[in-house]
DNA sequence: TTGGTACAGAATGTATACAGTTAGTATCTC
DNA sequence: GAGATACTAACTGTATACATTCTGTACCAA
C-alpha cells in the first residue's frame, strides 16, 4: 500500500480495532447480517470496548457495516448490482480525475512520474508469459490509479475516490488475484495497458472529454471480469471482500 | 429536510453532539483552524466526552474537521478552489444519478412524483415577481435533487451523492438564502426550473447522455453564484458554510 | 397448539476515572 | 536580551463502571 489516505487514526488501539474487524469482516470470519457484539470483539482483539466502538463507528461510515435501528451493527451484505455500481462509480470518478488534470494541466514532473510507471508495466507485461510478476503488476497498477487520483489536483475529488477504493471488491486491483489462473484475463491487462496509456496522452494533450471517458471505459474492465469470477465459487473466495455479496 | 438520509444515529446524545457540533461549525462560533477541545465542547454542549468524541470523529470522516496528528481536532479550512470542486463533483454524481435513472428505466409512479414536483416548481417560478416564494422554492428543489438521486436506483450511488451535500456550499439549495436580495439571480431560477424539465424528459426518453450532460451543467448554476457571491462579503454571509472559506 | 406476557440475561449508550503525552509558560543561564 | 530547559497544566486516548433498553426464552392462558 503505497499510502494510508486521508485519515488512518495513528491511535494505537483504535487502529489496530478498525483493522482488526476490517480483516474480520473480508476474511469472511464474520458472515453479512451477523451482529457483531461490541463485548465479542472486545475479546477476540484484546482491546477494551472504547476502541472497538470507535472502530466499528467508523467502518459503518465506510460502508462495510451497517447500524441496526434498535443499536448495534451487523455486516452489510452486497448485491451484485452494488457492486456493478461500486465499480462504476470508481469509473466516473476516476474519470473525473482524469478530465481535471486534463483539463488543468499537470506539472512537467508529474508527467514524467506517469510514463516511469507506464514503463514499469509494459515490462511487466510484455514479459514471457510463464514468469508473469503478478505481485510487481498489481503494484504498479495501484500506483497508476494512485497517480491519477492525485494528479486530480483537487482533495475534495481524491477524498471520494478513497472512500470507493476502500470497498475492496471495487478497488483496480481488486480481481488480480482471481487472474493468474484464466488466460483470457491475460488478455484484459494487455488492454488494460493500452487504456492507461490512452489516459496518459488524453491528459499530456489536455483532451479532457477523451481522457475521461477512456477512464471511465477503463473501469468496466473490472465489471467484465467480475461476470466472470461470479460463476465460479472457487474464484470468487479468491478476490478480497467477494464473500460479502449474498442476492 | 425530506429524509435524514443514510444513518443519523438515533442515539440521543450523540446526535446532539454531531447536531451541536456541525452548528457550531458552520455558524461560525468556531473559526478554521481552531481547536476544538473535547471538555470545552462537553461544557458548552451540556454532554459527557463520550458522545462529544463520537460526534468529532464522525464530522472528520464527514469532512468539516481536520485530525490533528498529535491528536485532537481542528475545524477544516476550504478554499474557494475546494467549493468548486465539491460542486463539480456533485454535478458529476448527479449526472451519473441520472444517466442511470435514464439508462435503467424508471417506475411511472415515479416518473408521476417527479412531473408534480416540477409542476410545483413552475407555479412558483412563473408566480408574480414581488411574490415570490423563496421558501417553497428551496423546499422544491431540494425535493427534485432528492427524487433524483433515488431515481439512479443504486444505494452505493445515492450514499455517496448524500455525503457531497453534507457540505452545506456543495448542495443545490447551497445560495437560495442570498438570491431574494439579487435580480440576476432570479433568472437562474428560470433557467434551472428548464434543466430539471430538460432532465427529467431525457430521463424519460430514456437518453443517458443527455441526462448525464444537463444534470452536470445544471451544478454549474451554483457555480456561477458562487463567484457571484464571494464577489461580496455581506452576500457570503448569507450561505452557510461559506465562513469556512479562506484562502 | 398458539399467542401473549413477564422475566432474566445480555448488549448498547453514557459517564467518569486514569494514564500518558503534548504544549505552553516561566525561569535560569549564557 | 535571547535562547534553552524544566516544570506544570491541560488534553487526548483508553479502560471500566453504571444504567437503560432490547432480545430471547419460558411459562401461562385461551
Amino acid at each position: 500500500m503505497a499510502q494510508r489516505s486521508v485519515s488512518e487514526k495513528a491511535s494505537s488501539q483504535t487502529l489496530k480495532a478498525v483493522l482488526g474487524i476490517r480483516e474480520l469482516v473480508f476474511s469472511g470470519e464474520v458472515s453479512p447480517g451477523e451482529r457483531l457484539s461490541e463485548v465479542n470483539l472486545s475479546a477476540r482483539l484484546g482491546l477494551s470496548r472504547t476502541p472497538v466502538r470507535a472502530g466499528l463507528a467508523r467502518l459503518e461510515q465506510e460502508g462495510i457495516l451497517e447500524l441496526i435501528p434498535s443499536g448495534g451493527y451487523t455486516v452489510r451484505s452486497f448485491t451484485e448490482a452494488d457492486i456493478v455500481d461500486a465499480i462504476e462509480l470508481r469509473g466516473v470518478l476516476e474519470g473525473t480525475a482524469a478530465r481535471l488534470a486534463a483539463e488543468r494541466g499537470i506539472s512537467p514532473s508529474r508527467l514524467a512520474s506517469m510514463k516511469a510507471i507506464l514503463a514499469e508495466i509494459d515490462k511487466v507485461v510484455s514479459g514471457p508469459d510463464d514468469a508473469f510478476d503478478f505481485p510487481r503488476y498489481a503494484e504498479m497498477n495501484a500506483e497508476f490509479h494512485d497517480l491519477l487520483k492525485v494528479l486530480s489536483g483537487s482533495d475534495i475529488i481524491s477524498r471520494e475516490i478513497d472512500r470507493v477504493m476502500r470497498l475492496p471488491f471495487a478497488g483496480p486491483s481488486a480481481f488480480l488475484n482471481a487472474q493468474p489462473d484464466i488466460p483470457a484475463f491475460r488478455t484484459s491487462l494487455v488492454v488494460g495497458q493500452a487504456q492507461h496509456r490512452a489516459i496518459a496522452h488524453a491528459i499530456e494533450m489536455r483532451e479532457g472529454a477523451r481522457a475521461e471517458a477512456v477512464a471511465r471505459e477503463h473501469s468496466r474492465l473490472a465489471r467484465q471480469n467480475l461476470d466472470f469470477v461470479m460463476d465460479d465459487h472457487k474464484l470468487m473466495a479468491q478476490v478480497p471482500g467477494l464473500m460479502l455479496v449474498s442476492g
